[in-house]
DNA sequence: TAACCAAGTTAGTTCATACTAACTTATGCT
DNA sequence: AGCATAAGTTAGTATGAACTAACTTGGTTA
């Protein structure tokens, strides 16, 4: 299922501009996506049914529920991890990050702790 | 574009196959793949448009061109090098395989070559 | 106040892959 | 010969995400 991938992307999208500005609206989300007004409009719109964020009626102001911001972690924690391993192996940074933002998605639980594992022993610090 | 993919996905178990038996049908992809008659149908018709596979019309053997065999060599080789990279971090084979299959499709060209580096350097003998 | 612009939504289309049901065709068995 | 089975195809459906065009709505501004 497709789904998951697109929601997890959603979600991780939400997180990196929350950490930016508070304020976070479908016309951000599409703007920094790079899909259509229209598109997120109705990718919101399924996230709020699953219950992964709520959006403000007046602002506009997308927030993440616990579930959501769950989710949105997990997923921007493997990316930075994935994409530092990337990094460490010689990958260029712009490269590392695109292929980090697929693999993401892909890696498996297991897999990722793994991952994890190696980078905190032999990478970080 | 997941068409490219689902096209590498095809390639790569055609090879596969074609390294257990020289005979390799649609059946017997379908079988492999747990993809159902129609859908191998469909999916070997536009592989052959795009000049990736000849298919003999007696036997209904599927045969890669030298297109295809380019693709599926390549994604066979990301598969086993992302598979051993897993297993030697600790992940269960099961897993590293499964694994490998969705990120073969989503390293890119520049990451695989420094992973196979780090494969011949550090795992390899 | 009227006009305009930004944000969001709705409707309808496209593309791609998978599915089931049902048909064709060839082969093999009795 | 006649029937059954296996392989493959065609037709039609479902799912999912993206798109454009066009509408609503609310706020700003001349």
């Amino acid at each position: 299922m497709d789904k998951r991938k697109s929601f997890e992307d959603y979600l991780e999208r939400i997180l990196m501009l929350k950490q930016k500005s508070e304020l976070v609206r479908a016309i951000d989300i599409a703007n920094d996506m790079n899909y259509s007004k229209p598109s997120v409009s109705i990718a919101l719109k399924k996230l709020k049914l699953n219950g992964y964020i709520t959006v403000d009626e007046v602002s506009g102001n997308v927030n993440l529920t616990t579930e959501g911001l769950k989710i949105a972690s997990y997923v921007l924690e493997k990316h930075e991890i994935i994409s530092t391993c990337l990094m460490a192996l010689g990958v260029s940074k712009s490269i590392a990050l695109e292929d980090a933002c697929n693999i993401e998605h892909d890696l498996s639980d297991e897999a990722f702790e793994k991952l994890k594992e190696y980078y905190y022993k032999t990478l970080k610090r």
